[in-house]
DNA sequence: AGCAGATTGGTACTTTCGTATGAGTACAAT
DNA sequence: ATTGTACTCATACGAAAGTACCAATCTGCT
């Protein structure tokens, strides 16, 4: 934020600055009016793709990462089960899935089952799907 | 393009007009310098927006739908093993596709299993991520 | 302390998935 | 005509996934 204030700030005083420079120049030569005009012109040409480019910036940052801790809760899922969905959508498999998180298979298919229940899938494809869409899964 | 170069020249002829408007007010009265200059850098910084957007939209609308066709030819993925695993990454079952494409399960299952050996995986979960990844199927 | 929910794990069973192998058909290229 | 590739399908087997229970433990909260 600190730093847009300074952006602006050096951006208005160039300004005044250019202002300050045409009237300079005018009154020792008229002929290099159209220069100042073209000069203005260009500054102010990158001055607007600068200010677009950052706006798009944080626009895309802000849009991609949505991963949405509120629907997380909304859902139903807990802490753990979340876990196990994360593993899942990387494309493992229960058991691989068991021994990341240190305990066995059978409770990794509890936690799938839950994590289906709540998702109202049938199958891990559709669970994957699902959780991107909901945006509780990065894409 | 043609769309492109109008724009364009639209912009040029805009300049041009601009500053023979300038000289004009500069010959009947001094004192409307710093407007002339104000218009000119407004115009531009506008300008500056415009076309760094038009290049963002073209950017995104490029990057994102690219089923990339050559890749699918490389892994020597055949028609109907696409199909495949285009249903496959929709969530459904070996027998789900089966009936949509009117084939048996038995059928599926050999073009599910080619599949994986074409992609280098082992299960459906990763064959979905690495078509993904591949740009072969849309995210 | 006692309750609710989360976590863990087990058994038993069904279904789905995945692999291996063989084989018939169709179609295009050589 | 032969070869190669794609597509189809079957059988059989093993591995994974998924469901339906039940139960012990742990944790946070009242």
């Amino acid at each position: 934020m600190k730093k847009t204030v300074f952006i602006f700030a050096t951006l208005i005083i160039a300004l005044l600055a250019l202002i300050q420079l045409s009237k300079f120049s005018i009154v020792k030569g008229k002929s290099s009016l159209e220069y100042i005009i073209a000069a203005v012109a260009i500054v102010f040409f990158f001055v607007g793709l600068y200010i677009n480019k950052r706006k798009n910036q944080s626009k895309t940052s802000l849009t991609k990462p949505n991963i949405d801790t509120q629907k997380i809760e909304d859902l139903g899922l807990s802490k753990r089960e979340y876990e196990v969905l994360c593993k899942l959508a990387k494309g493992h498999s229960n058991k691989e899935i068991a021994s990341l998180l240190f305990v066995s298979e059978s409770t990794i298919k509890t936690h799938v089952s839950n994590v289906y229940t709540k998702l109202n899938v049938k199958r891990r494809t559709q669970a994957i799907q699902k959780a991107k869409e909901l945006r509780i899964l990065p894409h």
